[in-house]
DNA sequence: AAGCCGGGGCA
DNA sequence: TGCCCAGGCTT
């Protein structure tokens, strides 16, 4: 076979996908466009065999758009917490509450209107449309990017708007009449399990045969992949203030940008005082410092330095008037939408915090003010 | 430690 | 239109 053509490249992939493609994922069991929606928003950031759990928990919690709709975006948030970029769950609340509104109750089924929806872009309003509706939708996800770019050898980044294009007048062509859903499941099954970034499994591919990168001996060529490019530190000092009865303080982060709309304990300049900062900040008269190593978070653009700061209140805080912020069980923070390392931040902070209180209780008294401020006690 | 991922937002 | 942004995971 000289190259894949719109006649044999489907047929290839629908043979291969009847034996090896997957079958019982739980948003295929009942593919409803609901539910492939909020898979499909999953799959956008995280693998399958990670997305399975979460999605199973977001559907019981919210069954369909009307529940989810009618959810405190507290709660969407908190359901949402530990798989990232809460944006996306802002939107998918948003989202349905536009559909309620717009389009009586259900996602429409038409891909200008779905498009128009916060959080859906092309791909995931073919995806919901091609596999909850049948609809002919071409789709384009990195799964596919990486089949297609291999097969058809295109060169450059993908994230390059000359690349996309090719890419999805690729999509278009080669998306067959009839089982549509099928293909394009096929296209992201093969991606994810056959066509892999790393240690592609060529030997045992359907579409080798006509495939231009493996013609070549250059599968791992291709697609190419992004520049890069060197990030920048942030350092930050992040609060964990505990009061007497080891309730900690949150406060809810702003909707935009790092963990936007999720409680996070303050976070207040590298070379700021943390006790001053509490006094003159919160008016919280602080009993203890302690300064906790230093962790390194990555994000895609920057990293993050956080310097954890252990303070212990004199006595129980009144709450904070502003409905921001609020008092929280380290353990468990109740509803609330908490980053995944912070979660693990606060529970450490609590053994800690358990260690000083029975240190206390024998008799330890001495508040051991270290200056904050100066440098940690960290060699 | 570096790459990955689909869409929103902004100049 | 072309950048920049986000966050937990795999490799």
């Amino acid at each position: 076979m000289s190259s894949w053509t719109h006649r044999t490249f489907a047929p290839a992939l629908l043979a291969w996908f009847a034996r090896h493609g997957r079958h019982d994922l739980p948003w295929q069991r009942d593919p409803t466009p609901y539910r492939v929606w909020i898979s499909e928003v999953m799959l956008q950031q995280t693998q399958v065999a990670v997305v399975i759990p979460y999605f199973e928990r977001f559907v019981t919690h919210f069954p369909d758009l009307a529940t989810l709709a009618a959810a405190p975006l507290d709660e969407v948030l908190h359901v949402w917490s530990g798989l990232g970029y809460y944006a996306r769950a802002r939107h998918l609340h948003q989202a349905a509450q536009q559909a309620c509104h717009a389009h009586g109750g259900h996602l429409p089924a038409d891909r200008a209107q779905l498009q128009a929806l916060p959080g859906i872009g092309r791909s995931t309003a073919a995806a919901i449309l091609s596999l909850a509706h049948g609809q002919r939708q071409a789709i384009l996800d990195g799964n596919c990017k990486r089949v297609l770019a291999r097969c058809f050898a295109v060169p450059g980044w993908p994230g390059t708007a000359p690349v996309q294009r090719q890419l999805w007048d690729l999509a278009e062509r080669l998306t067959p009449l009839a089982a549509v859903a099928d293909y394009n499941q096929a296209m992201m099954d093969l991606g994810a399990t056959c066509c892999t970034r790393a240690q592609p499994g060529c030997d045992r591919c359907p579409l080798a045969a006509g495939c231009q990168a493996y013609r070549q001996g250059r599968v791992a060529d291709y697609p190419a992949a992004r520049p890069r490019r060197r990030l920048p530190v942030r350092q930050t000092r992040l609060l964990l203030i505990a009061d007497p009865s080891g309730a900690v303080l949150l406060q809810r982060r702003p909707p935009a940008g790092i963990w936007g709309g999720l409680y996070v304990p303050p976070v207040i300049a590298a070379d700021a005082d943390p006790a001053a900062w509490c006094r003159e900040q919160l008016g919280l008269p602080i009993r203890r410092v302690e300064m906790l190593p230093l962790r390194r978070h990555s994000f895609t653009h920057f990293q993050l330095d956080i310097e954890p700061v252990a303070l212990w209140l004199t006595a129980a805080a009144a709450s904070i008037g502003d409905s921001d912020w609020c008092w929280a069980d380290p353990r468990h923070p109740g509803r609330l939408g908490l980053p995944t390392p912070i979660k693990a931040l606060l529970i450490e902070f609590h053994g800690i915090s358990s260690q000083v209180s029975a240190n206390r209780s024998i008799g330890d008294c001495t508040t051991t003010a270290n200056r904050a401020g100066g440098s940690a006690h960290r060699s």
